[in-house]
RNA sequence: CGGGGUGUAGCUUAGCCUGGUAGAGCGCCUGGUUUGGGACCAGGAGGUCGCAGGUUCGAAUCCUGUCGCCCCGACCA
């Protein structure tokens, strides 16, 4: 039992002027958090009573999946990164943590880094530790603080640079178990977010820089979302918009019958699709293949294109490049023979061939028959372009951003697009970092195997806000019971009466002995003051004890979701305040 | 990192264009009247106008630089 004069829970009446969302703003009205710089938050008692029961629940569903929890120094060796598979990538987003010394020591290469995560650490501990199949699997989770240096920390802890994450491995001697462990996870993951009443949805997702074969997000639909979700309702088709894909191309699909030789046509000045589009060519753009190039660990290489699609840059990293991006105009031209604009991938037309790294299509360039592609000669194309007959291709691939109406690739069906934000992702990672580290065990049969990974992550600081975003109306927070800082507020209206404080307690106490986190308000405010602050920081069970009811005989109950208040005469308050905390919890678990 | 915006009291802000005593509301302190949905009255404290330089008799205001913060883009839990 907390009481509020005595407690800190500094509310505000005005929206700080750096929010621009419903659950930003209220964070800080509602006194959970201030900000001490982009992407820093401290917690306050409220925001970190909070934190506690998501980290609580999260550790208890993590922990029923099979995880061991451990704690990892969040200052790392950056000696171990550098051993690792992604330390070019990954050093981008890490922090270095250099002594601050007094400036004399002369610049070093960083000697430590703050921890993104931990595949770096863990995997090297179990490549020491565990050497037999009979000790495999094990999967092992921390829940602590992550730093990254986010290029745009944004919407309070939506985004920020230090944040708390519960972060898992695992380890298992094959293939098959690994699944059996990742999707041990993903029921564990759904688990944790009925539980804290956040709606989050499992779909299939881009792998990105952790690498792996395949992964899903957990998303919670939000409008302010980061993340486009492409779904379909009735086959359950849900995917990340860097995954989603489409069934565009039928899988009978017959190639056009080549109508001509390739024949090149001066286009003077037209160095785009739409250019082409225009009289007096009218090329329509989905008969238009478009030649991007990239360059990928250093080397150029090219995509390609309808002239109606747009690359999805993530898809790239099917490639298996470390890192990649868009190649410069400079850097086309000697390998390409061409500027921007006039590229393409017709056999005997590139300058350089052997300069590529590759050429790969995208699937849906196979709809195009006869079609247009650049000449690799400043304003020249060429026309009666055939796929297979014309195109030098290394590899076919799916790089296209689907538009939603597209048919969905399970059932046919239209695909929808919403905004969620991605509060959980789940990897299965394969031997990627086992081989790294040289992580193995030794089988029954005196075999040695690398380790197959998984690793799993959720953002508590997000799920906090995910559910503020998801649960609050136009007076304040709408906490659900798990996760509320405290189920029930008692609103003492006469604090200076003794019996009105004395009920309080008494009823505090019933509700404690059922299993509720009570806090009283007993601070000397006008009613209309608590009853605001009540509503903001969203308790959802209210008490309220005033001299005029306790004239009356009775202390009034209300729900934090609903608008009526129940009079309760004061011989039976003791009851009903048990019933309706045992009814929350019942309800909630 | 590219584009846009912004920085004035603990918070929300006016003033800046057109240079001349820095103003309000909330919050805070004192006293009083109030007391069931963010009370009222009286009094009070609190600001080197982000920082540095420049122009000027004079700069919150104009100029240059710099730093912080916010938003849009690429990235992530």
């Amino acid at each position: 039992m907390k009481l509020w004069s005595q407690y800190f829970i500094p509310t505000l009446k005005e929206s700080p002027a750096d929010a621009e969302i419903a659950s930003h703003k209220l964070l800080v009205r509602a006194g959970l958090v201030r900000k001490l710089g982009g992407g820093l938050y401290t917690y306050l008692p409220l925001g970190l009573r909070v934190m506690q029961k998501l980290t609580q629940i999260c550790r208890e569903e993590i922990e029923r999946g099979g995880g061991i929890e451990v704690s990892m120094p969040h200052m790392h060796p950056a000696e171990n990164w550098r051993q690792g598979p992604r330390w070019a990538a990954a050093r981008e987003i890490m922090f270095r943590a250099d002594s601050a010394g007094d400036g004399k020591r002369g610049p070093k290469e960083p000697e430590w880094v703050l921890g993104p995560t931990h595949e770096e650490v863990i995997t090297p501990l179990v490549r020491a530790e565990i050497t037999s199949y009979r000790d495999l699997p094990k999967n092992f989770f921390q829940i602590g603080t992550k730093f990254r240096n986010e290029i745009r920390p944004r919407y309070g802890l939506m985004r920020a640079r230090e944040f708390v994450m519960m972060d898992a491995y695992s380890f298992d001697v094959d293939d098959e178990r690994a699944i059996k462990s990742y999707f041990a996870m993903k029921a564990a993951y759904e688990a944790f977010f009925r539980r804290v009443g956040a709606q989050a949805i499992a779909v299939e997702a881009d792998t990105g820089v952790m690498g792996g074969s395949f992964s899903h997000e957990f998303m919670v639909p939000a409008e302010i979302g980061d993340d486009d979700v492409i779904y379909n309702e009735a086959s359950g088709y849900a995917a990340n918009r860097e995954k989603a894909t489409s069934a565009l191309v039928p899988p009978d699909l017959v190639d056009a019958a080549p109508a001509g030789a390739v024949e090149e046509f001066a286009t003077p000045g037209v160095v785009t699709i739409a250019a082409l589009e225009a009289a007096p060519y009218a090329v329509p753009a989905d008969k238009q293949f478009k030649t991007l190039v990239y360059v990928g660990d250093g080397k150029p290489f090219a995509v390609i294109l309808r002239g109606c699609d747009e690359l999805e840059e993530a898809k790239l990293g099917a490639l298996g490049f470390g890192v990649f991006r868009a190649a410069t105009p400079d850097e086309i031209e000697p390998v390409m023979g061409a500027k921007p604009g006039s590229l393409g991938t017709v056999k005997g037309t590139i300058k350089n061939a052997a300069g590529l790294a590759g050429v790969f299509a995208d699937h849906a360039i196979r709809l195009i028959g006869n079609g247009t592609t650049g000449a690799n000669k400043d304003g020249f194309h060429l026309r009666n372009v055939n796929v297979t007959r014309d195109l030098a291709i290394t590899k076919f691939g799916d790089f296209r951003r689907v538009r939603p109406g597209e048919p969905d690739p399970k059932s046919g069906q239209p695909l929808q697009v919403r905004r969620g934000i991605e509060v959980g992702h789940i990897f299965k990672l394969g031997t990627k970092y086992s081989e790294k580290y040289s992580a193995t065990f030794t089988d029954d049969q005196k075999q040695q195997h690398l380790m197959v990974m998984g690793c799993y992550g959720i953002g508590i600081g997000r799920t906090l806000q995910a559910v503020i975003e998801q649960s609050h109306d136009a007076d304040g927070i709408v906490w659900p019971w798990n996760v509320a800082p405290f189920h029930v507020l008692i609103c003492v209206l006469d604090p200076q009466l003794p019996e009105a404080m004395n009920l309080a307690k008494k009823l505090a106490m019933a509700a404690e002995q059922g299993g509720a986190d009570v806090l009283i308000d007993d601070r000397a405010e006008r009613p209309g003051v608590k009853f605001k602050d009540a509503d903001l920081i969203g308790i959802p069970l209210r008490l309220t004890i005033g001299g005029k009811g306790l004239k009356e005989g009775i202390v009034e109950l209300k729900w934090r979701v609903q608008k009526d208040v129940a009079k309760v005469p004061l011989a039976e308050a003791d009851a009903r305040v048990t019933a309706a905390v045992a009814e929350a919890r019942a309800k909630a678990s």
